[in-house]
DNA sequence: CACAAACGTGAGCAATCCTCGCGTTTGCAA
DNA sequence: TTGCAAACGCGAGGATTGCTCACGTTTGTG
């Protein structure tokens, strides 16, 4: 988790932090319309000069926060990581048996799954903008911290297994996990209700193989 | 297969379409050029003024027969899919029995990581440019198109199940196994194989249940 | 109140996709 | 052979857009 954050506190590069209220408030102000223009239009769509405009800033004083266009994205992105992050780990707090992992996954699929129904800007983020390098790889950095919750507990579930396995097979299930949501949200309900259920039965297949 | 095939015909516009060899032979030229161009640097950095330069053409000759940038990905795109279904039906073509899915199933997934591990212009196309529409549209189609020839062998071997649910995981699976590929060729190759066996114990134990 | 640092601005630069008007070559029918 | 329409070929430049930079303004502080 730590370094997930390091990460997106680095990569924005040589850019003011706000340190007084009003920017704050200004640097707010520009992620909020942020976030809908991509909820209305997608993050391809995303334009630069309309994010400031919207946002009632000028064109410069959007650059003096945001290295690049990506970084934009990327703070939003991190802020979805974060809500991840809780929901994943008091998903999986309290497991004990391998009963109660395959409970706690399904559960956790489903959350998931709902947030990315409700969420188009999440759900836009992680399908619709892979061509941004930069971006490709905070979604890695997330995808392994998330996957590393689920490797932990694998290892105190199967502690006998190989460990490179385990997480070979926690950082799949992960990665096909979102690769799954995304694909669920892009067809239609029914279909993706399916489909989130075959995901289910393979991932756990994978989950109680001993 | 024909449908796909028409959609790549489709898109990309009001082009004229060679006839004569002299444009045909620099049709393929520029296909070659970016070729080369996206093994190079990637299609994100594909430059329609430098495969114009680097093909011996004007710009304007090669927004003759491309209507856009994506076109040119899409038409080696295509040339990709049609190695694919080959490769696919053959695998699949003499599959008798359950032992013999799994055989045929296991070999296929192979080879298809030998092809994106030799190929890297299909593993760029695949990976790095899904923020073009067109291109994720293509994608999909072709994996509709490849999940049909595994969904055809599966209403063979389990005639009695439910059609959609059958479709369902052949969709899943195939493009599951896509997301493996890009993932696997994205890391170390011990990780890579891990990975793409993991992904096999999870497909097989779909392709099995019943 | 002075002053440095943080803040804010928007004209304009640079890169790039793609268009369009016009000149050239090719195939073909008279 | 020749005339001509259609296909071919060209590249300057229009349009969009990410991003810079030199300069003006506000804020906190001694």
């Amino acid at each position: 988790m730590e370094s997930v954050s390091a990460i997106v506190q680095e990569i924005p590069g040589p850019r003011r932090e706000p340190t007084q209220k009003r920017s704050r408030e200004r640097v707010e102000r520009m992620l909020a319309v942020a976030s809908a223009l991509i909820a209305e239009k997608g993050s391809d769509a995303l334009r630069m000069g309309e994010v400031a405009e919207k946002a009632g800033v000028s064109i410069g004083s959007l650059y003096q926060f945001f290295p690049d266009k990506s970084a934009i994205i990327r703070a939003l992105a991190d802020r979805y990581q974060k809500e991840s992050e809780t929901c994943i780990s008091e998903a999986l707090a309290e497991v004990k048996d391998r009963k109660g992992l395959e409970k706690a996954f399904s559960e956790l699929v489903d959350i998931y799954y709902g947030i990315f129904l409700a969420e188009p800007v999440m759900r836009d983020i992680w399908s619709g903008t892979q061509a941004d390098k930069a971006l490709r790889e905070l979604e890695l950095a997330h995808s392994r911290a998330n996957a590393g919750m689920l490797l932990a507990v694998l290892r105190r579930l199967r502690p006998d297994e190989d460990p490179a396995a385990l997480e070979t097979s926690a950082f799949l299930i992960w990665q096909l996990g979102e690769a799954t949501m995304r694909l669920a949200v892009s067809v239609d309900r029914t279909e993706g209700d399916r489909l989130v259920a075959a995901y289910k039965r393979m991932a756990l297949s994978e989950l109680a193989c001993s």
